[in-house]
DNA sequence: AAAAAAACTAAACAAACGTTTGATTTTTAG
DNA sequence: CTAAAAATCAAACGTTTGTTTAGTTTTTTT
């Protein structure tokens, strides 16, 4: 059942980390035990709180590590020489791979959030979306500062495409029911992704774009 | 601390239910113990197995007793003799008063069909939110028929409309971030409520009515 | 007023939790 | 090769969990 095939020995306290963050996605950060873990990894029980003193620390170590360094990305789109569109167009891009192919870390922390019962766990997510956020304002706001968009709402803008994504990768059994798409997996393959792209830009097209343009 | 006042015989129950309603959707399931439970209720900690059974099924007839009774509502808009968008538009308007007013039932349920742990409480969640949707998808492609809306993926229009706003519900400091609003609690009051129902409309008009159209 | 049913309680249950201990093995350094 | 350091382990710690038991009080029924 585990997978201990060759852990090297410094390895060990990454691979805990990694069966960490599976875990943790599928079920839950309270659901987990640290005997779940530890089996599943293949060590003892007590290497947790050897590595990472504790449970709560073990999770705070992964979303550091984990934290995505999209900010970087997204600052330099921001200052790239496209049009304000074309940025919001890649950040679309961006988003939907990094929601979709990371959707097990992206449950975690947007359940976390949610729960809002670990404090330092909340301040950690929000803080972090919530400056990546504002660079996608700035952006918006840009192309409406020089004519290109009209002037719709922009942070109920984001709080669109962030909620179209979440709300698929949080909500598996329903988007099955909602597609008619049997194999749950499916729902998060390359023809949804196409799907939604497509989607998320032409209703944001219309949104934004002012009648006329392209 | 509790409020146990006039707690008439037969409310036990019901008071039970409801203190039950307010801790899940403040801590999530599983960090709402029985003892937690009874306390807060004034009552016995047997008193829950007593009534209940177990709390899970607990849990289950709360989801029971409060799943929303939206499906007529939807039917019989649908049924209706207005345009497929004022259709929609009402539609939004009551799913922004459903979500907001009612943010810590639906954090329960969303975070129960987001965990995936107890497959009864999804398939009863998951059930009803898509047959809800069905109806919703009706009057997108029923617009779609009479030539008066776009021929936009009217699954991802729904899972963009439910996710923009179970996002803002589930993710309050988020929210309040992203608006640079101190107070938590003011991003669902009637101001807040109000710039989503405009936004969510704009949008869609945007998105569904052929160009040339008011 | 007596009997039956329902409501309620304090105490205990076994199981699972995160964490610690103290000893043992393995790795590293001198 | 030897001694210090790091890594690993089985076992136990004290809590907390959901649930049950067995007895008492209250309400309803006759």
């Amino acid at each position: 059942m585990q997978d201990h095939r060759n852990i090297e020995k410094q390895d060990k306290r990454e691979h805990l980390l990694e069966v960490a963050e599976r875990l943790f996605a599928q079920n839950g950060y309270e659901a987990v035990s640290i005997r779940d873990l530890a089996t599943e990894a293949g060590v003892n029980v007590a290497m947790v709180s050897y590595y990472f003193q504790s449970k709560d620390n073990l999770f705070k170590t992964l979303l550091e590590n984990r934290m995505p360094k999209t900010r970087a990305i997204l600052e330099e789109l921001l200052a790239s020489d496209i049009t304000s569109w074309e940025k919001l167009s890649k950040v679309i891009d961006m988003y939907i791979d990094k929601f979709f192919s990371g959707r097990a870390f992206h449950r975690i922390i947007m359940r976390e959030l949610s729960l809002q019962q670990r404090p330092e766990h909340v301040k950690l997510i929000a803080d972090n979306m919530g400056r990546n956020m504002q660079i996608i304002r700035a952006m918006i706001e840009e192309g409406q500062e020089k004519g290109q968009f009209r002037y719709v709402d922009s942070e109920l803008t984001i709080s669109s495409i962030f909620g179209t994504l979440s709300t698929a990768i949080n909500n598996q059994p329903l988007m099955c029911i909602l597609m008619k798409e049997p194999d749950p997996e499916h729902v998060y393959g390359e023809v949804y992704r196409e799907r939604f792209r497509k989607h998320i830009k032409s209703m944001l097209q219309a949104h934004l774009l002012a009648p006329g343009r392209s």
